[in-house]
DNA sequence: TTACTTGCAAAAGCTTTGCCTTACT
DNA sequence: AGTAAGGCAAAGCTTTTGCAAGTAA
């Protein structure tokens, strides 16, 4: 394991890349993106650089399509809603229900240390 | 698309196993267990079926693992508690938190239609 | 200069599909 | 009899890995 990261142009595009989009893209998206302004760039540098970042909390991924993984530029804890037909990723306003854990944690022998909530349905421009 | 479903053995074995456990299995755990009963099983079978009793409900897919589904034979809404270290999912009794759609329609545009609730840490035999 | 990172290609993992045969209704 | 489902092999998709060459610190 590396003992620090280093801030190559490529890394740095693609987390600029996903810093730019409100869209919670793919890996193929943020390559696709990112090509444009570095058409040398390999994919498998994209999912490097999307797993250093996700280690240090720069970005996280998101699971929620089951197939493959999205990700999003803002590292805060935030919930998401999902539309079962467009199939896309939005952000969710919501309040934290970080107390569910505390009565998780009363409610079972489990060490409960975290949840994953989100919502789905239709987004407002596929319910018209 | 079939007009209606067989109850092939093959279909009916895959049900049972996949009942007959608490923990939740991924496609290959099952189709292990079941080539114990049917040495010519295939695994296309297996998916092939998980798929379509996916598809009539009676049972579920889960995604919280992200590289793999797994699968749970209780078709019934509830929650599961993923542990981070052994990796298991385990059932999770705890309240219907269904009020949280409701508030999270009056929060948004989206039309919510449903919510996806788990909760990790470490079980107990991994926390001991 | 060191050693982390890149690009390319190949491999790995999980899941689906095509095709022909089998067998449920 | 008609057709959904099975078995096998191959393909598909997303993600990871090995390695030689490049480059940030």
């Amino acid at each position: 394991m590396p003992k620090y990261m280093r801030l190559t142009k490529q890394k740095k595009l693609i987390l600029d890349v996903l810093r730019r989009t409100k869209a919670h893209p793919a890996a193929d998206w943020i390559f696709e993106q990112a090509r444009k302004e570095i058409p040398s760039l390999s994919l498998s540098t994209v999912y490097r650089n999307l797993n250093l970042l996700k280690k240090t909390g720069e970005i996280q991924e998101l699971n929620y399509l089951g197939t493959f993984s999205c990700f999003d530029g803002n590292p805060k804890r935030h919930y998401h809603f999902l539309c079962e037909k467009c199939k896309c990723v939005y952000d969710f306003d919501f309040p934290s229900q970080h107390h569910l854990e505390e009565e998780a944690n009363k409610c079972s022998r489990m060490k409960v240390t975290g949840h994953c909530l989100f919502f789905y349905g239709l987004c407002d421009k596929c319910s018209e």
